[in-house]
DNA sequence: CCCGGAATCAAACGATCGTTTGAGCATACG
DNA sequence: CGTATGCTCAAACGATCGTTTGATTCCGGG
């Protein structure tokens, strides 16, 4: 039934039941032998190709954030700079390409991961995830300020925290918004980047 | 140093303690050894008072959100149903006393505690949630759409979730945003309010 | 053909988990 | 005084954790 006892390699295998078990039940919740049972590879697996259990969940972090960092800053170098970037469209090209993420595989189950990271509070992982992708944080606050010029340094991160919490919140799936069976997942996706945006940029420009 | 080992009784002692470690290390992370050493306690003291590591933890949150729950009913009381009511009066009805928790004792430590509710998933702590305290987010969801009459009800629930979402990610302390020292936390926390209040009405006011 | 490094495997390691047990202690009531 | 009752304690239970080991299998280059 599950696709991923294909013909893919061993490690790929152990990534992809990491991502949907860290998801379901929590880095510590999830047990290697939960997570190699269900890749379909021996216990010893992990230890051999990742190392230890630690390194296996950065590695899980690192194969999503890495193209979803490149996405957001590419999408991000096409609308700022220019004299009628508006707020909307920096604002989707920081949450088009995380719902965009749910497209392809488990990317789904990701956001859920990176939900709990936050929620989690653990050091390690903030450290590890401030210094591998705190630049593109700082690009979109940047553009932002540039397009807010009227909002002093504390009132804007107050406000782009709480964008990212009201995404954070969206995208890991907790609330009651639930995509209806008569709705595509494409449809259902757009749906969401439009009530977002809408809701971050009413938000963002309030007075 | 830690206040916790003082006259209190042992059932207090335990519930203190854990919610602080629940909220550090998350209710799989937090071991029981842990915690009663932590409380000062004997290891057996937590089954034969609650029974179970489960129990504890509905404990832990029944005694929070108990008063949570009657000092938002208590403040939507005294401002809904009237002509003039405002968004921003029913959003500090909201945010207000949740902020006030972190007041008393170590409860901000239970705000992320909450945070990690939601993250975890977990079934069967949600349905716990959602049976005892699900009817305050519905008398709050109601009268957002007495307020807010042009929105049908998928845009709005669609904001109160985002809304949610950006108080908890502000509560729990994820985000950049801290306490300078030269606040007061008194002031921090009416600044917070009032930052969230501001966010959060421009979002659900958005046309 | 054969050999050598990569990969997989079953099995075991010590540590720690939540829970249970039964003896010991306290305080209050007849 | 004797004895229940509520509570605490050290110790042990079986289960499960992440990790390590050493043997076995697989496969491409000399």
């Amino acid at each position: 039934m599950s696709a991923s006892h294909a013909a893919l390699p061993t490690k790929e295998r152990i990534l992809g039941a990491a991502e949907e078990l860290f998801a379901r039940h929590g880095f510590e919740g999830a047990s290697l032998r939960q997570l190699t049972a269900a890749a379909g590879v021996n216990l010893a697996a992990v230890n051999y190709h990742f190392g230890s259990k630690d390194r296996l969940i950065e590695e899980v972090f690192r194969r999503r954030l890495d193209q979803l960092s490149s996405r957001r800053m590419a999408a991000l170098q096409t609308v700022s700079g220019e004299p009628d970037t508006t707020i909307e469209q920096v604002l989707a090209a920081f949450i088009v390409p995380a719902l965009e993420l749910s497209h392809d595989g488990n990317g789904s189950l990701f956001m859920r991961v990176l939900a709990r990271a936050f929620a989690e509070h653990d050091d390690t992982l903030r450290k590890f995830l401030s210094e591998n992708y705190g630049h593109v944080m700082r690009q979109f606050t940047a553009e932002f300020a540039r397009l807010l010029p009227h909002l002093n340094k504390e009132e804007l991160y107050w406000r782009v925290d709480l964008v990212t919490g009201a995404l954070t919140h969206a995208m890991s799936g907790f609330g009651m918004i639930q995509r209806k069976s008569d709705v595509t997942e494409h449809v259902h996706r757009e749906q969401t980047a439009q009530h977002l945006i809408r809701f971050a940029a009413a938000g963002l420009k309030s007075p």
